[in-house]
DNA sequence: GTGAAAGCGCTAACAA
DNA sequence: TTGTTAGCGCTTTCAC
């Protein structure tokens, strides 16, 4: 099984008795050529098995046509709806997407970024970790003029385009809802306040509160990592408390899928004891007895944007185009646990 | 803002007034250096900021040290918890992964497969689409002698290593717990016969049956592609019949709860009435009601042997390594539906 | 232990 | 429209 070796436009050339320039140009669909040229080198390449060398053409042409993407976990039902969407925008447009996962860990996301630096991505999308407090990392970047995205979690600091949701609008409205619906004394389980949208989340649930005239009582605002058990940890002393809530607004679905685990198990109904909500609306959600309120982002849509926008940016280099936020629109989804 | 040039092995072979070489074998590891030398050339790259240029490295060493990725789906939890395995292994062995997804499109797969070709990984790891009858797309790569690795769906005919779990035992299995725990007419809504997956726990099911003395009634054994829609669909047929089962075990867990959302709806009882058990084990089984019986596969160990086995062949070219077949244990779940 | 030189496969400025 | 030529930045023989 010997290996043919691999054909390159000198071999194509000898062949046609053509310069390589001639072929190279005839391949890449360069106007200055005749139209019988290229559709003989064209012929003659698929005959003979060509396959272009993208190394030595990027290496040359010092573009890899490559996106690195970064993301929390890639086996999160929204990240991994981003991812999708990211790949299938590039792919069909001729970009390559490396992705990476920061576990969360600032550590790992300073890896990954390195590592997609070292290979010369054009652009990096990516969505920050919990842990993220400082952006020498991403300086890398921006000195390098290689476009930065981000979407959903992003860094302040940095200045460039975003892709996001309206996690402050998404959190005030769920928030009315179990206003409306009758509850009185509404808790809240955040995420870590160093990310946007968790803070902007608990900042909408604030200021539904104090629009409606009701208090923020003692205990009712935990700052977790939004884990299961963390879930039913902090809705655990929030029902302890000798004021207990009849509303809960936890900072995401998982969470809150704790907080339902921690009711049932303690006999409260939910929701005519206490009524719950989450955020991001996981495939669990809308199976998960009671269904669970949520707000729904579009994960896959946001990435489609943001391989669009990054890629426009990169084939657009030579041009000034202004940093922009996009603010994506969510969807409330009111289910049974908060009916 | 002025770009700075990036620096090369000539810029600090200049200043350090010695040649491109020996910054090369000092940066690389090369024994045949002082230490000395070793010593001020890797300090002189910090100092001014030196990347090396992977894609100049690669053109000259013809690898990529990129490992290409085709599932289905990134979105679905099996396939997003292995490409985190892969992710994860090969990150930390100096690999990077590009992730293409097919869509479960013999169409789709074969232009992923061309630009990972084309794209020269050094290897590709994959799972086939619903539709792929046929290897022409993937000769291409034996041919080159381009390590292929298939994981959990596999093409009987190509010859390489592959990472699987028994879906032969599994759908035994989960067929016999439904017959001890009383099931007489068992029926299965199975996926397409072309994967071996689907027709492996199909061919565990009749296995345990016949094993049993129960018998295949008319009507019991149905071909879908496995979504909620078909489920309920099927589902819907099968209690229809005038010997409807009392246990059916579904292709994957999102058929599975389609089928449970038709009994709920049409006042069959889950699991006294007909037990339901699905399979993968996704999110959602564990916290649907009445919580699904299902197999779990080990997706994310899956991907970390892939990425393993694939690169150790990468690494390992010039020897022959016979191909081999690794079998992952699954593991049962039996929940509420089929308890 | 170090340097000189060739070349991986491609593109693009320039010349014809 | 086509050919010539000069690299892109690196590795690696082959000298010394």
């Amino acid at each position: 099984m010997r290996n043919h070796p691999e054909i390159t436009i000198h071999h194509l050339a000898n062949v046609l008795k053509i310069s390589a320039s001639t072929v190279s140009r005839a391949l890449s669909g360069n106007k200055r050529i005749s139209d019988k040229t290229r559709e003989l080198v064209q012929l003659k390449a698929t005959e003979m098995g060509y396959r272009p060398n993208v190394l030595a053409a990027n290496l040359r042409s010092k573009k890899t046509c490559t996106i690195g993407v970064v993301v929390p976990r890639i086996d999160r039902f929204f990240f991994a709806s981003a991812i999708s969407g990211i790949e299938d925008y590039a792919g069909t447009n001729g970009f390559n997407v490396i992705i990476t996962q920061s576990s969360d860990l600032l550590s790992k996301e300073i890896k990954c970024v390195q590592t997609l630096f070292n290979n010369r991505v054009d652009g990096i999308i990516l969505s920050i970790s919990m842990q993220t407090n400082e952006d020498k990392h991403l300086k890398l970047f921006s000195e390098k003029n290689i476009p930065i995205l981000f979407f959903d979690r992003y860094c302040p600091t940095i200045d460039c385009d975003r892709i996001v949701v309206d996690d402050f609008d998404s959190g005030y409205k769920i928030t009315c809802q179990l206003i409306e619906r009758g509850c009185k004394r509404i808790a809240h389980i955040a995420g870590p306040e160093l990310l946007n949208i968790y803070s902007d989340r608990k900042d909408g649930y604030l200021s539904a509160l104090q629009e409606a005239g009701l208090p923020l009582l003692d205990g009712y605002l935990e700052f977790t990592s939004l884990t299961m058990e963390e879930g039913k940890q902090a809705i655990a002393r929030m029902m302890l408390l000798s004021n207990p809530p009849d509303g809960v607004f936890c900072g995401n679905d998982t969470t809150a899928l704790g907080a339902l685990e921690y009711c049932q198990k303690n006999g409260l109904k939910v929701p005519q004891d206490v009524a719950l909500t989450g955020y991001s609306d996981e495939p669990f959600s809308a199976v998960v007895t009671p269904s669970l309120s949520t707000v729904r982002q579009p994960g896959y849509q946001m990435g489609v944007m943001a391989a669009q926008k990054i890629i426009h940016r990169i084939e657009n280099s030579n041009h000034i185009i202004p940093f922009e936020q996009i603010i994506l629109p969510t969807q409330l989804i009111i289910r049974e646990s908060s009916k």
